[in-house]
DNA sequence: CAAATATACTTAACACCGTTAATAATCCAA
DNA sequence: TTGGATTATTAACGGTGTTAAGTATATTTG
């Protein structure tokens, strides 16, 4: 079956247009400027062309979505946070890091984890965000190493693992959509998200403590 | 001037018609359905009228936002929070009440600190978030009391500010967009944010641990 | 009191948006 | 070669925020 063959290749050359427009005015002209039009119009295709290889838009911005897990990975990969040891240290890297990729991609850290949009092509029931997963599992991993470690206070690892991705994502998206304005200056922002981590690792590390 | 003064009164009358009906539609119809058009509509005046009330859709927006932080307000009132003496006890309080009003009044929560539009009516250098301000003061004001009375373990204001701010607004905004449904079920979700708030007023409270 | 001006409001339009129904063109298999 | 599936298009629906231009109404001035 040659052609059938074929013509799924030429499918999935067509996705593949699409979501790279998507992401060149994603990347170029910013979230709001994705539009089915614009990117009918990238392509050279009439708009309506775009449904017979995306449901909607939603599956689009899915699609960017996980661009964005992509890049995140990359940032962690190239400062080789993987290779470091102590899960304390790397929990701290880890922070960082999230935190780096959040103010440098604001665009995609936006579409990640503030849109309602590209969660919309998930159905609601059967929680099956798999990048969310994924990325949220090495924070898990790392923080019951550390339990295990007696590196830190111990507690529900879910319930940690909730309070530390809030506390960075929290800082994240407040920063993102200017709430922190009224706090800090635009240059002290960052140093002062970086205080306000090491704090939050500081009081949860046993190690400084005279605990029993 | 009994007819200047007239005159305002009857600007101001229409303004709060407006502010109304947006109200109406926002409550009513959810943060999507607030439009220019149907606002018109409910006023029974064309859509260009509004403009003369107001500069843009932000500034109206901006409004909205301003009424959530009220009710927000009076979510603390309602609990008698500005009572408690222990500023500890004040600090867990202020958080529960802060997941609460935010899962109970998602669009409000949105437009308060989510969304982007309604700080786009404020100039972005000079910082004049009255509303955010006030808020953020009491928050830094109880950890100030804490600190004082050596409850929990210090650090720099600001900073320790940030990241309980970040902390409770990072459990609401994720909750809200649905990012936690990975970690726990819709029932499960509140008592797992509670945890995960306990566990870190646990980890910051001085009293239980043998410190210096 | 009448004319001129300022105020309040509307109509019409611009430039977008996501999405769908109906239609035309193309390709492949029988 | 014909018929059916695939692929793409045109036209339209029903919305969005916003602005320019025009029309009444009310107020002030000569």
């Amino acid at each position: 079956m040659g052609i059938a063959e074929r013509k799924e290749k030429q499918k999935a050359e067509i996705r593949k247009m699409i979501l790279d427009a998507s992401m060149k005015l994603f990347v170029e002209e910013g979230f709001e400027n994705v539009s089915i039009r614009k990117i009918a119009d990238l392509i050279e295709y009439s708009p309506t062309t775009v449904y017979l290889y995306f449901k909607d838009k939603n599956e689009i911005l899915y699609n960017l979505h996980e661009l964005g897990f992509q890049k995140m990975m990359e940032y962690n990969e190239k400062t080789r946070l993987w290779e470091i040891k102590n899960p304390l240290v790397r929990l701290h890297k880890m922070g960082e890091n999230y935190i780096a990729f959040g103010l440098n991609n604001p665009e995609f850290y936006d579409l990640m984890f503030i849109q309602n949009a590209p969660m919309e092509t998930l159905n609601r029931d059967s929680c099956d965000w798999k990048s969310g997963d994924v990325a949220l599992g090495k924070l898990k991993e790392c923080l019951a190493e550390c339990i295990e470690l007696k590196l830190i206070v111990p507690g529900d690892l879910d319930a940690m693992t909730m309070t530390i991705w809030s506390t960075v994502h929290g800082m994240v998206s407040l920063a993102i959509r200017n709430r922190f304005n009224i706090l800090v200056s635009e240059e002290e922002l960052m140093p002062k998200m970086q205080q306000s981590l090491n704090w939050l690792l500081n009081i949860l590390d046993t190690s400084g403590k005279k605990n029993d």
